[in-house]
DNA sequence: AACTATTTATAAAC
DNA sequence: TGTTTATAAATAGTT
């Protein structure tokens, strides 16, 4: 569509993308709005230039966050959802070979082999499915524990960047509290969640019950909020 | 584009709704694919149809989360950005009062109302930023932690309903860990973590030693609009 | 950023 | 759902 037909494939030159990006991108953004009104959908779209810009759509009504949200607990169902119909084709096939069995021991027949199989089947059925939903816990964890990290190095520098330019840099009341071994906020940043990641990784050992504390190493706090026994543990 | 033109406004009959939405969605797939290729451009859709069902495209070589990640860096990004440029120009006003203000003294002219109408500026520049960014890791936080509960609420309603299913209700070897003792993850989903948040949102408590802060109690601010005792923290 | 010649998407019908 | 076809929309190349 357009003076003539073009092969999808990256635009070498810089500008003629950015022209296409731009225009595209509008495109697409019409069909999104389009969409969201004529059929009741909800729709959210992020956009990143080859340059690094930013651009979103969102359906009215709701956010990114939020329709990220929904979309995460969508997958985890779907996970679910086929575990469970995994199970429950399993569950049936079960039922027929008891059927079978209940006829076939009248006969005089022998097959507890082939129940012993189809009940390792279902075993394995609910390991996987248990694996999946640790497999879960740890990814999201991780991943958010790096979104973290990046948040708060981020805010940092821009912090920097501005007592520089407030000719603040001789004050070191203004600048950030940067104590590792207060284990504040920064400090969590920083890697001290890690923990909470291998906790969720866990095979459910004895060892798990203690993996993930928040543990006060300063002295100073000992008895207030977060300090002494408190104790919070992800399991 | 069709047989006909059609308003852009909800399809009330649900079977043309959906074949509509089926239509559209596929279209706009393809066009993200084609602006990622054509324009080297990183894009993310999330689609809910009107009837629950999620579709989603991503440009090759990331995935969902990647892209959510960046795009939620970049809006924090574009907000320093914008607080950064609103302080750069008061910054620069400030620079023309000064010398105005050179000039003006040496005429016997008094503009100290001035300078501190400018300095009352520049401090609440300040100010605002720094609560954005609290703002926004509280923000972060608190969605983060409905999501897990979300998240771990449904997986164990389903776990509890294949366990009826496969008549294991008997067998606790199989159930989840459920111990409010112990703190394990079901107790951080349920509210755990409401102390993280409760740190994030910071407001002068023993808690905020765990945050960066920033403490401006100088002397050598004394008679300014920062001076003793403004106290920006950083929860 | 506007303008068109074309290509592409899709509404309606099957 | 999939195909067809007439038509509306999007857009590549040009200015």
């Amino acid at each position: 569509m357009g003076r003539g037909k073009i092969e999808i494939k990256r635009i070498e030159n810089a500008t003629n993308r950015q022209v296409t990006y731009s225009k595209r991108r509008s495109g697409i953004m019409k069909k999104a709005r389009e969409l969201t009104v004529l059929c009741d959908a909800q729709v959210a779209i992020i956009m990143f230039s080859s340059t690094g810009k930013y651009h979103e759509f969102c359906s009215t009504g709701t956010d990114i966050k939020g329709i990220f949200d929904r979309y995460q607990q969508a997958i985890g169902t779907s996970l679910w959802i086929e575990q469970y119909e995994n199970m429950q084709r399993t569950l049936n096939h079960l039922k027929d070979i008891n059927r079978n069995l209940r006829t076939e021991i009248r006969m005089g027949e022998d097959l507890d082999a082939l129940e012993f199989e189809e009940l390792r089947d279902l075993e394995q059925n609910v390991d996987a499915a248990l694996k999946e939903v640790r497999q879960r816990k740890y990814h999201v964890i991780t991943t958010q524990t790096e979104t973290y990290k990046k948040k708060v190095k981020h805010s940092q520098e821009a912090y920097k960047n501005l007592q520089q330019e407030l000719g603040m840099r001789e004050d070191p009341a203004y600048g950030f509290v940067d104590n590792p071994a207060a284990g504040g906020w920064d400090g969590v940043a920083a890697g001290g969640w890690d923990g909470v990641a291998a906790v969720a990784m866990g095979g459910g050992s004895a060892a798990d019950m203690y993996a993930f504390r928040v543990v006060p190493s300063q002295p100073n706090l000992h008895g207030m909020a977060y300090g002494g026994s408190h104790d919070l543990r992800l399991g």
